[in-house]
RNA sequence: GGUCCAUUCGUCUAGUGGCUAGGACGUCAGGUUUUCAUCCUGGUAACAGGGGUUCGAUUCCCCUAUGGACUACCA
């Protein structure tokens, strides 16, 4: 009896193992999607590497997969102070959450390349050995020559299959002569042996299949005399070991495609899948937004203001909300076949695929970002922009009691497309105006306006319920008994109390402003124009 | 210069071997608002050029032009 229920409970566990394994296996295996974001830190991530981030993370999260944040700091000249901390709050304010990196840890750390030096090492020998890669003594000088000459005659120097013979290598060297120079500690680079013509295919997910011959390829150094990798190495090295199963990069890598390639083979790698994104381009004109332009173009390249040494602006200080941000830089470069134009994260997530990714690259426009922004700051509450106006205000050293800034920011909402707008639409609430549209003055005011302002003042002097709705009233009331042109009226007051002819209805102002003010103004401004 | 990639309104883009080539931003006009904006309605505007293939090409192929990326012991 007892013996036969252990027999039911084993038949059960191998049944069950033997799911999980079959899924596993087929199943989740084939799902497992593993993304990587992997930039150098040398100062701040501009809008195209963010863009890029997104596309990996929304990818990644479509299928429940892993989003990964590599930090590729081989280039140690290169490297900036701050750089890694703004790339992860970039990414956190953007909303893209981080799986596996540095701060997060993971499986498959170390995250940051400076860290696994000896690991990139191990498999440079590999090549070495298995005869794919070789030691080159020829020093950067000795190179640069090389490359001018060339140049002097019109041809391009590249250290290939052609030219390698005749340098400084262990493949042109006798090996007593480079193992002499290995012991003898002479710097040195390993370089990858590059196959003579040979037409190499590989398939990219947006571009399609693409054939480079092997002769017009170089032998890229795969490790550096200062003991570490190249990009190139380190690449391919950690997203093999990361098991990443797409590579979602910029165009800019895709002459370097070859060549990882090759490299995937000479390990005996399977590659993963390979989709190359289409650049950002400057909205003016020429070449690909960089992280050179600054705010010289007139708007932020970057997301995050950078503040150590030449400053930058960013789209978060600028009063940008993150998701009209994200909303904005989504569809620069994809779209989803329909007429949907918002989207938040998560929407994107439901909706992206990398095959709607177009091919060419997309010059930025800022006035469909400002767009956006307009319309992700009409979805919010008047008390949440109220609470981020007082901050402004705050800022400027105005103490506003939140309710009237409320009905305040009711009045002027639909009209801006930032938090910092508001002021301008509403200055002249805090302050009276200064000076008078002479343009408004020669168009609008008329003979009797000043005294017609006079008689509204003693009107309005008079008048318990100072609400707008019950000002409006008594005053038309007025204007209709004693058959007065109202625009004159309307013209005039709004010239004292604004300054100009601009701003929200203006009984809307005065009930706002009080009626001590209103007064205040109406007398100032008919000092002033007067007549 | 070489290699690779790309090319639909000013911009972001949809789309098809036969359509009035669609949408959005911008812009322009009208309406609303006794102001200014917002908003609403409408208009403007594109298949880079030349050859093929085809009854028919914006769509498929080739060439040219243009734009871009890369061409470092940078990523």
């Amino acid at each position: 009896m007892v013996q036969n229920l252990i027999f039911v409970i084993v038949l059960y566990v191998i049944g069950f193992v033997y799911l999980c394994t079959y899924f596993n296996l087929y199943i989740p295996y084939m799902a497992q999607v593993r993304v990587r974001f992997a930039p150098s830190p040398t100062g701040p991530l501009h809008i195209g590497g963010v863009r890029t981030a997104l596309y990996n993370y929304i990818f990644a999260k479509k299928s429940g997969g892993i989003f990964i944040l590599r930090i590729e700091d081989t280039d140690q000249a290169r490297f900036v102070e701050g750089a890694e901390e703004y790339i992860m709050e970039a990414l956190k304010w953007c909303g893209i959450i981080v799986d596996e990196g540095i701060k997060e840890g993971g499986d498959f750390g170390p995250y940051r390349q400076s860290d696994k030096k000896a690991i990139y090492r191990q498999y440079a020998d590999i090549l070495i050995n298995n005869g794919d890669a070789y030691y080159a003594f020829d020093t950067p000088e000795q190179l640069e020559t090389l490359r001018n000459e060339s140049e002097k005659t019109g041809n391009t120097f590249i250290y290939n299959a052609e030219v390698r013979e005749k340098l400084n290598n262990s493949v042109s060297l006798q090996e007593t002569e480079w193992k002499r120079k290995l012991d003898n500690g002479e710097p040195y680079v390993i370089r990858y042996k590059m196959p003579h013509n040979e037409d190499i295919h590989f398939d990219d997910i947006i571009r399609g299949n693409i054939v480079v011959n092997t002769s017009t390829l170089d032998d890229k150094v795969l490790f550096k005399s200062d003991g570490m990798p190249t990009y190139h190495l380190a690449n391919i090295v950690d997203d093999h070991l990361m098991k990443i199963s797409h590579v979602i990069r910029g165009e800019e890598w895709l002459p370097s495609l070859p060549l990882h390639f090759m490299l995937y083979r000479s390990f005996g790698w399977d590659t993963p899948l390979f989709a190359h994104l289409p650049l950002l381009l400057k909205p003016d004109g020429k070449g690909k937004l960089s992280k050179r332009d600054g705010d010289k173009l007139g708007f932020p390249v970057f997301p995050l203001f950078w503040p150590y040494g030449e400053t930058a602006k960013g789209y978060r200080e600028e009063g940008y909300y993150a998701d009209a941000f994200v909303n904005m830089l989504a569809l620069l470069g994809w779209n989803p076949g329909t007429e949907q134009e918002f989207f938040s994260m998560k929407e994107l997530t439901e909706a992206f695929t990398l095959d709607r990714v177009g091919k060419s690259g997309s010059r930025f426009d800022p006035e469909k970002a400002k767009w956006f922004n307009h319309h992700y700051l009409q979805n919010k509450t008047s008390t949440q922009l109220a609470l981020e106006f007082r901050e402004f205000l705050r800022a400027r050293g105005y103490h506003v009691d939140i309710v009237q800034l409320e009905t305040l920011v009711g009045l002027v909402k639909e009209r801006v497309s930032f938090v910092k707008d508001i002021w301008d639409q509403t200055d002249f609430f805090f302050k009276a105006p200064e000076t008078y549209d002479q343009e408004v003055i020669k168009k609008r005011w008329k003979e009797d306006s000043a005294m017609l302002l006079m008689e509204l003042k003693c009107l309005l002097e008079k008048i318990n319920d100072f609400s707008a709705a019950n000002t409006e009233l008594l005053v038309k009331a007025w204007i209709e008994e004693k058959g007065y042109n109202t625009s004159t009226i309307m013209s005039a007051l709004r010239l004292v109390i604004v300054g100009t002819s601009r701003g929200p209805h203006i009984f809307d102002i005065i009930s706002w402003i009080g009626r001590e003010e209103t007064l205040k103004r109406i007398d100032k401004g008919f000092s002033v124009i007067g007549k």
